[in-house]
DNA sequence: ATATAAATTTAGATTAATCTAAAAATTTAT
DNA sequence: ATAAATTTTTAGATTAATCTAAATTTATAT
């Protein structure tokens, strides 16, 4: 039996739930629709129900039929440390035993429900207190907070503009292994050369190398502009 | 949905009864009684006995009505595998981020279930490949192989004889704890000053000090003698 | 504004793991 | 060797999480 922050018990569905109507619902400030959750979580509308009103008895959500949900503060604190839980221990996978980006997140939704506070301080500081994980996903803090950076898509940048790229937003396996072919990593400088209206592709410089890049790899990278 | 060495799926219920049939039959070479694994999971007989059909069909164990279970080759090479990740992680909960021997043991019940081959090689790998956990229980090897060191209770030990000090078999918070106290730690070189026959108590010395210790902690304390 | 489509909920079943209480088998003690 | 005690199994229920199919509500389109 385990217990969470504010001593009660929670099952690990329902701590899927909690992080993915986190996710949905822009870190729970907006309602996560039946469906959606369901995508997400890969079962049926109607579990879904079933589960939003359980969560709702239990405090962790706002809930009127048909209107979706939100989280309450109960439940964003404890979709906040599973997410935090998630993003150090990927950071812990890439950096301590040799895993790349593209290996992590299974692995990760495992361990992301670990039971303990020490743990997962212990490991904060054994990664030397860490901001961001490997996809450049900002690590929540100890009380659920996350700093924003400033980041756009390099699709949106204009011809002649030069940034860092500091995140992905596709972090499925195939993207990542497409950017390690054509070297494209977090901190990589990219400059636009050219754009073609045509079909959103761009020409992109990174290091020596000029590349011709999809509108969907364009899509799929975050930039800071510089 | 995880799938285990063998490409067969199997629950965490299924490998906590596994392993504490492992490790209630001797490391599954004698029968488990159907009373001792409840006891051991706290659970019901009549759940164990559920149970344990479950896994017959499935292979792990052998089983006949009223004459208790014993692990296949198959649920052996289970076992083996959750006792090797257990032990593992408690290395690595000492090692690297700083918990004591007396607090390892529910995270690492916890951990034990985490599915990932690489994982626990390259942890094996960051912690150099170590042969015994916290306590000096051996951790087995890939294989599930465990190779056994001739040790004794300290109990057995007779007046003036001399050991190094491998292994706790009473592993709580509570044992562990009293050890701290008298420092005594894996290592600890112990001579048996003497022994009272009245209450089974005996006189050790462990480095420049002196103590009286009773017959339960003599009978907890694994030595190598020497 | 009303018909149609889409999303959501309800009703009723199913599965895994558990429980209690009763029945059956085995072991122990005289 | 048989009665008593213990252990184990069976029978029937319960809970959490899920599902399908049908009903209901909300949104969309003409």
């Amino acid at each position: 039996m385990w217990f969470n922050y504010f001593g009660a018990m929670i099952t690990l569905t329902e701590e899927n739930y909690i992080k993915a109507i986190y996710q949905l619902g822009k870190y729970g400030t907006v309602n996560a629709s039946t469906n959606s959750i369901a995508d997400a979580l890969e079962t049926k509308a109607s579990s879904v129900t079933d589960m939003i009103k359980k969560l709702a008895d239990k405090g962790y959500v706002n809930y009127k039929p048909y209107q979706g949900v939100k989280l309450t503060q109960k439940g964003k604190k404890i979709a906040a440390d599973v997410v935090r839980k998630h993003r150090l221990w990927e950071v812990f996978l890439v950096e301590k035993l040799n895993f790349s980006w593209d290996e992590v997140h299974d692995i990760a939704e495992q361990l992301e429900h670990i039971k303990s506070e020490k743990l997962i301080n212990e490991l904060d500081k054994l990664l030397d207190y860490p901001t961001h994980d490997p996809h450049g996903d900002p690590i929540p803090d100890k009380s659920g907070d996350i700093k924003k950076t400033d980041k756009t898509l390099l699709f949106n940048l204009d011809e002649n503009a030069k940034g860092i790229c500091v995140g992905v937003k596709d972090t499925s396996s195939a993207f990542l292994k497409y950017l390690d072919k054509y070297n494209i990593a977090l901190g990589s400088k990219i400059t636009v050369l050219s754009k073609e209206a045509f079909d959103d592709s761009m020409v992109i410089q990174i290091g020596e190398t000029t590349i011709n890049i999809s509108q969907v790899v364009a899509n799929n990278l975050f930039i800071k502009e510089q």
